[in-house]
DNA sequence: GCAAGGTC
């Protein structure tokens, strides 16, 4: 007998499908010879500092660094304190029992460094020593699934990559785990003051917005605005200048040849530009980019919208949430024009699921390459019946966005008008000659200032118009916005590009900070220590989480570089460098950044204090 | 009591 893991129940369940394996057991599925099953993501953990004899939080203790990690069952919190996970224990048990009795295990984790880890590691953790070979496969289709069978790869061919997900998996252990533990104990061990490799580039981005916005001073200035009426319709023109003093604008004003001062056509049409405007279709959503749209929507967390998707995946309604990519492969195209035809009765969008059977699919969101583990967010087409209203909420999101997404261009005229009348002015106007893809929603664009969005007369150059009325308008410079859980994911993705280092920005293209499966967390655990609030849609850093950051903002595990540099090292053992090389590289890090906070976290004892109080 | 990573 065979055995084929997958990471997950959903995906063992698709193999088996294929290979019409269909008696189901208690934790897999066999038939034809093979048996289907499954990990819940990662089963086990490098285990704690106890379980290497570091018990406490003192400082004789640190830095911990186990001359040989450990693994652990992964617990779980309950009323009676931190326990393994029961339902993870019973897993490893079924899987314990498969590998015995197996005489070939095939590796169907997710094709990528962690679900290498996670198979690895439960290899390990049971001594096993069956034969494995690799399925290595990037879309779930049928014919995907029986390629990658035809095409099993040497399970040796993944070591590397092994050894570059330990590499990564001990090194946020060693660092986060002794950088938590220094600042804790040197800071009065009255509170858990956690750092970590992405949590505290995190904070470090929150509090640097957050006093930006604190130090700002605005700028006040001024415009001057007339406006013009062409036959019947009215509308504005701005000064193309602005003007630091208001006697400046005072002036311009003045000059004005307005209808009060007796000028019956006091403006001149100095040029008319009118351009026509493609806009694609958005993309299909990933995670993150569903996250931010649920958050800027309907005021969704992070952490309730993966909530939320995770209920509809487990319900069949949509693909799996957790992707990094905006993308789907050739062969899911093949299936969309029926997918989108099963939405032809829906009341929100039957319309347009009708309007797009009938034209040809747009496929800028059709890319096999930009499809890594999985392919972007889909309904699978599942009748929905009634859904609670977050759940309708984010399901119609992932429905109207597929048919945006394979929707016609929206087609625009944009017009610029220069205006004289003693100085220049400029109106600025859009009108949308073909909906196309925003029909499917018929929102504005939110990223222009209306004022952009106004729809403007047609009007010839050297034409004249009377000037109706005339204002001052007093501006003032804004700030940077704080950081909403949507811009913020936002940054946490884009964050690498800006890195100055080539070499650490190009490491971090195709990452940024955390993953898509993590991101929510991460803000949730920053809210958890009290180092962040939120305020209406913004997060804002509390006292604690602002004299954290002044602690290590300077320090390397605050940059994201640090992951850059780690991701730069990783891909090169990947590729075949040493691993102790890069191992001792971090025990250095490890100690001096545990000596460094041992001493600096003593600045805030008073702010812990104060907490405890 | 602690990281970041995965997922029911």
């Amino acid at each position: 007998m065979k055995v084929i893991i997958a990471e997950k129940p959903s995906v063992a369940r698709e193999l088996a499908k294929v290979f019409g394996a269909n008696t189901k057991k208690a934790g897999y599925i066999e038939g034809k010879g093979f048996t289907f099953t499954w990990a819940f993501g990662h089963l086990l953990q490098l285990a704690p500092p106890q379980d290497y004899g570091f018990y406490g939080w003192r400082a004789q203790n640190l830095p911990m660094l186990p001359a040989k990690f450990k693994l652990a069952v992964r617990k779980i919190k309950t009323k009676d304190g931190v326990v393994e996970d029961p339902a993870v224990r019973k897993q490893l048990d079924v899987i314990k029992a498969l590998f015995e009795e197996c005489t070939e295990i095939i590796v169907a984790t997710d094709a990528g460094r962690e679900g290498e880890l996670i198979f690895r590691y439960i290899y390990y953790y049971l001594k096993c020593k069956k034969p494995f070979r690799r399925l290595w496969i990037s879309s779930q289709t049928d014919q995907a699934i029986k390629d990658g069978f035809r095409n099993l790869k040497p399970g040796t061919d993944y070591d590397t990559l092994f050894y570059s997900a330990h590499c990564r998996s001990e090194s946020d252990w060693l660092v986060g785990m002794n950088a938590t533990q220094a600042l804790s104990i040197s800071a009065g061990n009255r509170a858990v003051l956690s750092l970590g490799r992405v949590q505290t580039p995190t904070l470090a981005m929150i509090c640097s917005r957050f006093n930006e916005v604190k130090n700002f001073v605005p700028e006040t200035y001024f415009q001057v605005a007339i406006q013009l009426k062409k036959d019947e319709s009215l509308f504005r023109a701005i000064s193309a200048k602005n003007y630091k003093t208001k006697e400046e604008a005072e002036e311009v004003l003045e000059a004005v040849l307005d209808l009060a001062r007796g000028y019956e056509k006091g403006a001149r049409v100095e040029k008319v530009e009118a351009k026509a405007k493609k806009e694609p279709p958005p993309l299909l959503h990933d995670l993150s980019s569903l996250q931010q749209e649920a958050n800027k929507k309907k005021g969704y967390t992070a952490d309730q919208t993966l909530g939320i998707l995770q209920q509809l995946y487990e319900g069949k309604l949509v693909t799996y949430p957790r992707t990094g990519s905006r993308y789907i492969g050739d062969d899911i195209f093949a299936s969309v024009p029926d997918l989108i035809a099963k939405f032809k009765d829906h009341p929100l969008f039957g319309k347009q699921a009708q309007v797009l059977s009938s034209q040809k699919l747009n496929k800028r969101s059709v890319n096999a390459k930009k499809v890594t583990d999985h392919h972007a967010i889909l309904p699978t087409g599942e009748p929905a019946g009634h859904l609670s209203s977050d759940r309708q909420a984010v399901y119609d999101m992932v429905v109207g966005r597929m048919l945006e997404a394979f929707h016609e261009e929206c087609l625009k005229e944009t017009t610029k008008i220069t205006l004289v009348s003693g100085a220049l002015f400029t109106a600025n106007g859009t009108v949308i000659k073909q909906a196309g893809w925003r029909a499917v929603f018929n929102d504005k664009d939110e990223d222009k200032k209306d004022e952009d969005n106004a729809t403007l007369p047609a009007v010839l150059k050297d034409e004249t118009l009377v000037i109706s009325n005339k204002a001052i308008l007093e501006r003032q410079t804004k700030p940077k916005p704080l950081y909403t859980e949507a811009t913020l994911l936002k940054a946490l993705e884009t964050c690498g590009k800006d890195i100055e280092d080539e070499e650490l920005r190009y490491a971090m293209k195709d990452s940024g900070l955390g993953t898509p499966a993590t991101r929510a967390s991460i803000i949730e655990t920053l809210i958890k220590r009290d180092y962040i609030k939120r305020e209406k849609k913004s997060l804002i850093p509390t006292d604690m989480g602002l004299a954290v950051y002044d602690v290590v903002k300077t320090k390397k595990i605050a940059q994201a570089e640090l992951t850059g540099a780690w991701e730069k090292r990783l891909e090169e053992i990947k590729a075949g460098a040493s691993v102790a090389d890069f191992k001792a590289e971090i025990a250095e890090y490890t100690k001096s950044i545990t000596q460094e906070l041992l001493k600096a976290g003593t600045a805030l004892a008073p702010i812990t204090v104060k907490a405890k109080a």
